[in-house]
DNA sequence: ATATATATTCAATAATTATTGAACGATATG
DNA sequence: CATATCGTTCAATAATTATTGAATATATAT
């Protein structure tokens, strides 16, 4: 988990750009926290302070890293709603632009791994409640067993209600409700 | 990241049994997708449906792995606040619990990563700003640099806001103000 | 205090994930 | 339509992380 401050990118020349590499670095250390890779997270770091669309060239030669991770890393970063490609395209290239307003890139990133949280553990979830009260119901299902059968579907009906706590808390999430007073969108 | 569900835990003898295989793999791929380790995602998912405290031993026999590694997945579980260690003690050995209410792990969870956020960010960002600002004031500085700085400046001063917000955010996800009407500490 | 059971750390290895260059495919341009 | 340019996928390898058994430390009971 520990890197080298700089790592591969290019040096920093003036102390502007010793101040984005640091920042850059709490910022990859930061999404790798929440299990985006490191380098990834540098990109997005990148994208931020750049604040102007850029292609997968451009990406390559700050990060000083094949396209082909280039690649990936922009549809990971995509994919989790921090950086957007854009409709233009510079010449021939896709241009990708980051959200650089912290509150809305929180509110997309969280927004996304929730859901997908959500969704997973519904589908694991939801399933399984049925044929597990049909076996509490059955009459050769034995007392010990019934009994551990009544544990956890309890324990899955407080999952239930939970995540539809959680899919309530991210429309709300997706809703701008807990910016109440913050200029998103400024 | 794809993993076999049941893996190396003991083969699953029931029905009941199967259902917990798949719920808990659900756990640990939710918990992997924010960055825990995916067996110790499936050791929670084990404490999460005993519901008893469990000793490092008992870890080891449902987990088939070594002491060591249950030592560690207790650790990082213990480290995010999902398991906690008991006061008492099994003759000679530790006891772990899990935090079986979702809404409470929501909380405990998002609380200690979200801190943690925090804290790196704003180490990172706090003693830049002098400088940065300082740069901007400086005669010396070039025009096109103040212009550089100036925008970085904005940036963080933006990101402060942001981690002022996020920190009383978390605040009243720890004071439980989001759970509302839920029945937390059941 | 000493012996003994348990927990943690460490260094080695296994397993997984990140990264790459090359091959392939798609898209735009002349 | 042919060609150039870019983006994606694939299979190989590099790098990192997970897991282990042995060594060390910590705590408990005698």
């Amino acid at each position: 988990m520990k890197k080298s401050i700089s790592g591969k990118m290019k040096e920093p020349s003036s102390a502007r750009e010793e101040i984005r590499v640091k920042v850059i670095d709490a910022i990859a250390q930061t999404m790798d926290l929440y299990g985006v890779n490191y380098s990834f997270g540098q990109l997005y770091g990148i994208l931020f302070f750049e604040d102007r669309p850029m292609t997968l060239e451009e990406m390559q030669t700050s990060m000083n890293m094949s396209k082909s991770n280039m690649s990936y890393a922009v549809r990971s970063l995509t994919d989790s709603k921090m950086v957007s490609k854009l409709d233009e395209k510079a010449g021939r290239q896709d241009l990708y632009a980051a959200e650089t307003d912290f509150f809305k890139a929180f509110q997309l990133f969280f927004a996304s791994k929730l859901q997908r949280e959500i969704d997973v553990m519904t589908a694991a979830i939801k399933p399984v409640i049925e044929p597990l009260s049909e076996t509490i119901l059955a009459l050769e299902t034995s007392e010990e067993e019934r009994k551990l059968c009544l544990q956890d579907l309890h324990k899955l009906r407080h999952a239930v209600r939970y995540y539809e706590w959680l899919q309530q808390f991210v429309d709300k999430l997706e809703d701008g409700q807990f910016f109440e007073g913050q200029q998103i969108g400024d």
